[in-house]
RNA sequence: GGAUGGGUAUGCCUAGCGGCGAGGGCAGCGGACUGUAAAUCCGUCACACAGAAACACCGCAGGUUCGAGUCCUGCCCCAUCCA
């Protein structure tokens, strides 16, 4: 059983530390997407030990698809497929609901989706996400639930969360069976709930309550970040998140730029995780703490300066911008691996430094220089 | 000297075969991306402009035609082949 364990506290912000059977994981953290069990641009688990990286999200959806969650348990699970001993979360496939609207069917007993890789047909619904995840043998396993985009209107909120309560609760009878089974490779997989209402507060809040009384082993809001306001997203977390279980760790889903974070850590966000990084790095954009660059810009052509200067990443530490950028320009895989690389170590060492702060008692000091240097709110 | 095939916009390649203010691609320049259908996508890429108003070049010069990038003639380049 985890433990989740508070070390200090500065205002809702929370600096703790969630004990799993895969190691501790020390919070606030931001999670590294490998959607596909690996970080898109040739990022080995050799390179994420020296960036800091606590924990891995891969996911239900992707990974059933190809190459199947069988063939990973076959393989003794994602931690050995992946050779990363490290806490890993696996998401549920509630997000690719949303991401791939145009290709699923919503019923009540689960989603029905055409694969996006052969448009054969899978059936994804508690169960199923609950076993792919117990398959899988990640560390902690997400509920099934739905993404609904943010500009859905009240109605459809209303019943779209009341069938995540729903299936939520299937996915808890269906995580104690499976963790009660011998053949189980993690007995101990941990469920986290996902809070869900739009930007709705009374519906948010209400499910807050409800899922609270099921006594998960975390929480997420889920549900953010697809559409709405900086604004709107940061109300929400403030009307909903104390409402959640406060001995309990939070976890705001899929959230995103480094100001997003600081205002979620002030919020009591423990667990962050976000394409971002990798997303932006194969893309040439690169997070400072001067804001962000274009290293795509022509203005970067003969740039001796490193990404950052005084930066501890393998990109920053040998190689130029000029160079960087002339290695995108030539499509070169160095180039978005370094890029990748630095956004990774950008993330991971906001969050050593966030953490820091909250053991000093100095968050919000820390938080007011950090946005002040980077400039743009939006970063 | 002869034969054949070509020359398409401020860079490169290419579509066009009588209605073209000329379509694509690359390169360039800029932007977007939030639980990853994304090494993707979008914009821009002579000047100007959506107007009975403009007209800067489709190797160059003529010609045929209501109308020519497209057909004809000559010339200039390029490529390949033959002497």
């Amino acid at each position: 059983m985890a433990e989740y364990q508070i070390l200090k506290t500065e205002g809702r912000a929370k600096r703790a530390v969630f004990h799993t059977v895969h190691g501790d994981i020390q919070t606030p953290v931001f999670m590294n997407v490998g959607t596909a069990a690996a970080i898109k641009g040739a990022v080995s688990t050799e390179d994420l030990e020296g960036l800091k990286t606590q924990v891995q999200l891969s996911n239900t959806y992707h990974l059933h698809v190809r190459p199947g969650d069988r063939i990973v348990k076959q393989l003794g699970g994602l931690q050995k497929f992946m050779s990363w001993n490290k806490p890993i979360l696996t998401d549920s496939g509630g997000f690719q609901v949303f991401s791939l609207a145009g290709l699923r069917k919503i019923k009540e007993e689960g989603v029905y989706f055409h694969s996006h890789i052969d448009g054969k047909k899978i059936f994804m619904g508690p169960e199923e996400s609950m076993q792919i995840q117990s398959n899988l043998a990640s560390t902690i396993a997400m509920a099934f639930d739905e993404c609904a985009p943010s500009k859905a209107d009240r109605a459809y909120v209303q019943a779209s969360v009341d069938r995540t309560t729903r299936w939520l609760e299937r996915c808890r009878v269906e995580m104690n069976r499976l963790n009660s089974r011998d053949d189980t490779i993690n007995r101990e997989q941990l469920l986290f709930g996902i809070n869900q209402g739009a930007i709705y507060d009374d519906i948010r809040i209400e499910h807050a309550k409800r899922i609270s009384e099921l006594d998960l082993d975390g929480y997420a809001v889920g549900g953010l970040a697809v559409g709405e306001s900086h604004e709107e997203m940061y109300h929400v977390l403030e009307e909903t998140i104390p409402y959640l279980p406060k001995d309990k760790p939070t976890y705001l889903m899929g959230v995103g730029t480094p100001a997003n974070i600081l205002e979620g850590v002030e919020r009591g966000v423990d667990f962050f995780d976000c394409v971002y990084p990798s997303r932006n790095g194969r893309h040439g954009h690169l997070y400072t703490n001067h804001g962000k660059i274009n290293l795509f810009n022509a203005k970067y052509e003969v740039d001796p300066r490193p990404i950052e200067e005084g930066c501890g990443c393998p990109a920053c530490r040998r190689y130029s911008r000029a160079y960087i950028r002339h290695l995108l320009k030539a499509k070169e895989m160095l180039g978005m691996r370094l890029c990748v690389l630095h956004n990774l170590y950008f993330y991971n060492t906001m969050m050593e430094e966030i953490r820091d702060s909250l053991d000093k008692g100095e968050f919000q000091a820390y938080k007011k220089r950090k946005l002040d240097r980077m400039g743009n709110p939006d970063l």
